[in-house]
DNA sequence: AGGGCTAATATGTCTGCACATATTGCATCC
DNA sequence: GGATGCAATATGTGCAGACATATTAGCCCT
């Protein structure tokens, strides 16, 4: 069978998977085999293989060879947008005000997961961005102004998410979902009732040395994460 | 500058990206440029501006170039274990209880996401998955017996979802993520107040052709899906 | 039988070259 | 002026060959 592409590579392999040809946990012949038996150069085999691994279908390790992965569904990827393209994607108009601005002391939780001592000082940010005038999602944020170069602007004008992509070295972080209940003020911002169940995405990024910030992401009722595995 | 390995070329222009040597939406070196500049072939270099632009950090595009993105953090990738290694992981002994299990015709919601008629039956499964006898999670899980050659266990030995991985041919499907107040049922069955935030997690898997399974959980409170990006 | 060293092997990576393909910007034509 | 076509260019992909590296299986020695 003489194929062309890597990519038709990688489907010709998870097509023998599918029909367990080679079922989860086989050892599937070598590169060098199948690059004999597809018409092509080990380098492309070896393309479409890793692909696969990247994607949790295959497992790979040196002189044991490649097999199939016990437990396939194991990877996700979800894209992360930034809240206006959210909005937009919705076809709604973006907006956001800035509740609250002020000079804190984090609680020890916030601190500890930025990695700081106790006692530094941190500005500490209330946002609501709205989708045609409807609150949409509560931001409530802890910057680190001692990572942070140049100063701060109010934040009216861009929200703080986007300064921060525009004006700060490039970022990494991680990043976590969970849900809780609605909290007075939370409730009272996004106009629904104390105790109802909000979806929270939670983002610490860092620059390569030091905690940016830290943001808290609260949407109402009806927010999905979706991922196409 | 010589480097060694894609993965030194990849830290470089990673490098380069955070001090906004290269700022955001910038246009970087060709990479025949960069081939030069870091003295090794062009294939070496194209494996790390892709491995990078895989991550979200750049973007490319044939003839237009390779640009940094504009916002990086956008795409995030999670794993997503079976449940009982979640458990296990935790230092817990895992065990389930298969709670109801009967054929029923699916509300529309369920058909309509599987894609399936309004009329076809389907296996209607609850599971109860425990962390050292405590709840962990609630499952319930709509099967697609038509769409299984083989004839379904009790589920009793070996959970749905592992019984599908060794018996089904491989799946791929979409993931959901949100927040739900708990019902009744699923209050009593956690043993958590009712309207609690519950995190839920939704599974639709897909034989080549045909649907096989959508899975809801409701992990009780305290329940993180957490990232590295 | 058991433990440790060695050789065989599959994947990982790199080079240098070539051609394919998408896209852009310029030139041309109406 | 506007639409159209062409050529230049950056990335995408491919090949053959080579060496690197991790890991295993088997051998040897005690």
């Amino acid at each position: 069978m003489i194929l062309q592409g890597w990519e038709a590579i990688r489907a010709e392999v998870l097509r023998r998977i599918r029909v367990r040809d080679w079922p989860p946990g086989a050892l599937i012949p070598a590169e060098e085999a199948l690059a004999v038996e597809f018409g092509c150069a080990r380098a492309t085999v070896n393309r479409a293989l890793r692909d696969l691994a990247v994607a949790g279908v295959l497992e790979r390790r040196r002189r044991a060879g490649t097999r199939v992965a016990a437990l396939p569904i194991r990877k996700a990827t979800l894209d992360i947008p930034v809240i206006r393209q959210e909005v937009e994607a919705r076809g709604q108009a973006h907006s956001h005000r800035v509740l609250l601005r002020e000079d804190r002391v984090p609680p020890v939780p916030v601190a500890s997961r930025l990695g700081l001592p106790g006692g530094a000082r941190l500005v500490y940010l209330e946002t609501l961005h709205l989708g045609d005038g409807r609150p949409f999602v509560f931001e409530t944020r802890w910057l680190n102004p001692a990572a942070i170069a140049v100063p701060l602007p109010d934040f009216v004008g861009m929200s703080a998410n986007e300064w921060l992509v525009a004006h700060v070295a490039y970022v990494s972080g991680d990043i976590a979902f969970s849900a809780e209940g609605a909290g007075g003020r939370e409730a009272a911002v996004l106009g629904v009732a104390q105790g109802t169940a909000l979806f929270i995405t939670e983002r610490t990024t860092w620059d390569s040395v030091a905690p940016i910030t830290l943001v808290r992401l609260a949407h109402g009722p009806g927010y999905r994460v979706q991922t196409l595995v």
